[in-house]
DNA sequence: ATAAGGTACTTTGTAATGCAAGGTACTGTA
DNA sequence: TACAGTACCTTGCATTACAAAGTACCTTAT
């Protein structure tokens, strides 16, 4: 029956809520320091922002790919060979839209709530 | 060849920036007020959200389908009837829950904005 | 030497969602 | 009766997060 109620899935709304966002975070960490991705997975996870492998891994290559950064192979004392990836010029000024799209959106959505909380 | 550089596509990126995560605007809209999809629309617009109805209306269906709204038909004085959306007990507390994680969100992301820009 | 464990990078298949485009139907007005 | 406006809905596509599994390199212990 199309009517029947399905239960809501809040962990799969978070996951959601990141869709298509971590491009913003993952800019801000190579943008500030020359890194790696395990590095990058776990300040992902210290700022609460869980990310894993399978996910960070394609969002790299896309981000190598648009050309908003780049990396260089550097060894390891403790392991294989790593890919250090640094912000291009070019990802520095797709930074600034995505901070601008993230302020108006920060704001759009504070707004929205201080709405909802005045209605009740 | 797989190298070669595609163009970053900021308006894509806005897009999947909301991806996920229009429910909780509009539970927020629909939380504040009973109200119907033009409105919820106009409201979204206002608040630099734009979003179409062929995202809506499958978007309000979804939160019909878990219980998070219902709506009431009401006639209207100018045009066909309109499904007048309301938000369920259910509905508030999934809030409260997005609300929670859309304040994680919002103070992750902004640790990282601040980082970033100490460290330029 | 060789095995085992850790580290790093990659790929495949699935589910979820925004969007463009097109469609249906009701209402009031010329 | 035609037309424009309003409201709701559906289909197909592109994108992306995730789970799971895989490849390869390096160090250490046996």
């Amino acid at each position: 029956m199309s009517d029947a109620q399905q239960k809501y899935n809040v962990e799969n709304a978070k996951s959601q809520m990141r869709k298509g966002f971590l491009e913003f975070p993952v800019l801000l960490i190579i943008g500030a320091k020359v890194t790696y991705a395990p590095d990058i997975l776990k300040q992902l996870k210290e700022a609460n922002l869980l990310v894993v492998e399978g996910t960070l891994y394609p969002l790299l290559s896309r981000l190598k790919r648009f050309g908003l950064v780049e990396y260089q192979w550097q060894e390891s004392k403790s392991g294989p060979p790593r890919k250090m990836y640094s912000i291009t010029d070019q990802g520095k000024a797709v930074l600034k839209q995505l901070e601008a799209s993230w302020k108006s959106l920060d704001s759009s959505v504070n707004t929205l709530i201080k709405h909802y909380e005045k209605s009740n």
